[in-house]
DNA sequence: AACTATTTATAAGA
DNA sequence: TTCTTATAAATAGTT
């Protein structure tokens, strides 16, 4: 439609292919807005020229994120959504299990004790005292294990780092981890996780699974 | 371009509207398969109808998947992925601190007691030690309670139901999360996210912020 | 960026 | 829907 017909194939030269770009590049989008008004339509018309720039129709009742969410509800398509799905409820589940770490840990400190009932708080002073018993017998071994060495050797004690290695651990944990990283290492990352925490309350033993 | 000119907006008569949709998205896909011909472009174009009808033009050249990507890349317009990798690190982050917070009920249960050296046990049961103490007071408080209330009113006491309870919350936890919750929540639970576990072992107490 | 001769798209009718 | 065709709109080549 112009002075004369063309063959639709590769416009060889730039200039001429920037302009045709141009001009071809308006009338689609004017097409695109009609078509939304005219026909009541969302559409969504996204393109890069030859050199690599970008440019963008978007019909005005909706937004770009509801257009993609539409587009992958019709298509049935899961480009990333079902992962990214399955990942939030992991997340939700990761976040209530610690919520209940956390505070089988402060019980396990002597805090939030009021939420108990009699028969919780006795369950919780015999494993205490289990417990307690199982840390003084291993502090008496490694007590005598050391003391051995150190008559054998005349050795110093070593191994002074361990809560202060732990502590350092937790925070550089907690602020150190990498960004940006991509969406195929965070499928393997969520594929590689390890199995849920299961507590058994009816044996009265807490195994971590 | 027709018999008539027509005004651009919306076509009441839904037939009508209908068949102008068929016609111009016909149109379009053409307009849009010849832009990437002639001048090496890439070119997505997605529309509904207002009767919720699917209609899709991709350039050959390219992927669905592949376009999404250069589209975030070139546009820099973020319309999850930001979110999406800030909750895949708070996500690797909770397993961490999951994994820690494991550990230290493990410990305090008097397992993996082999990786403490001696001053470690030794803080370890010295905390065991007082812990225990607040649960047997508290236990202490809760049966004089109950035993004053028992003479007061004569009644049974009530509350068996705490640590079954618990362990059904935590397999109902683990199981029966929602699917399909929509993005939009997850930003949400995203943003009301509790701040990050904090653990000051420089004093020897466990605070959980 | 304009202009304009042509080609192309399409509105209305069948 | 699909075809037809008169007419509106888009645009290729030129300035």
């Amino acid at each position: 439609m112009g002075r004369g017909k063309i063959e639709i194939k590769k416009i060889e030269n730039a200039t001429n292919r920037q302009v045709t770009y141009s001009k071809r590049r308006n009338g689609l989008f004017k097409k695109a807005q009609e078509l939304t008004v005219l026909c009541d339509a969302k559409v969504s018309l996204i393109m890069f020229s030859s050199t690599g720039k970008f440019h963008e129709f978007l019909s005005p009742n909706i937004s770009t994120k509801g257009f993609f969410d539409l587009y992958q509800k019709t298509t049935g398509i899961d480009l990333w959504n079902s992962h990214y799905e399955r990942m939030e409820e992991n997340y939700r589940s990761l976040k209530e299990i610690n919520k209940k770490l956390r505070r089988e840990i402060r019980q396990r400190m002597g805090g939030d004790l009021n939420e108990l009932n009699i028969k919780e708080l006795q369950a919780l002073e015999a494993k205490m005292d289990s417990s307690l018993l199982a840390i003084r017998e291993r502090k008496y071994h490694v007590i005598k294990t050391q003391t051995d060495k150190h008559k054998k050797k005349e050795a110093k004690l070593d191994g002074q780092d361990g809560i202060v290695e732990t502590g350092g651990y937790y925070e550089s944990t907690m602020g150190l981890l990498p960004t940006g990283a991509s969406n195929l290492y965070a499928l393997r990352l969520y594929q590689n996780q390890q199995p849920p925490l299961v507590i058994h309350h009816g044996t009265n033993d807490l195994r971590l699974a």
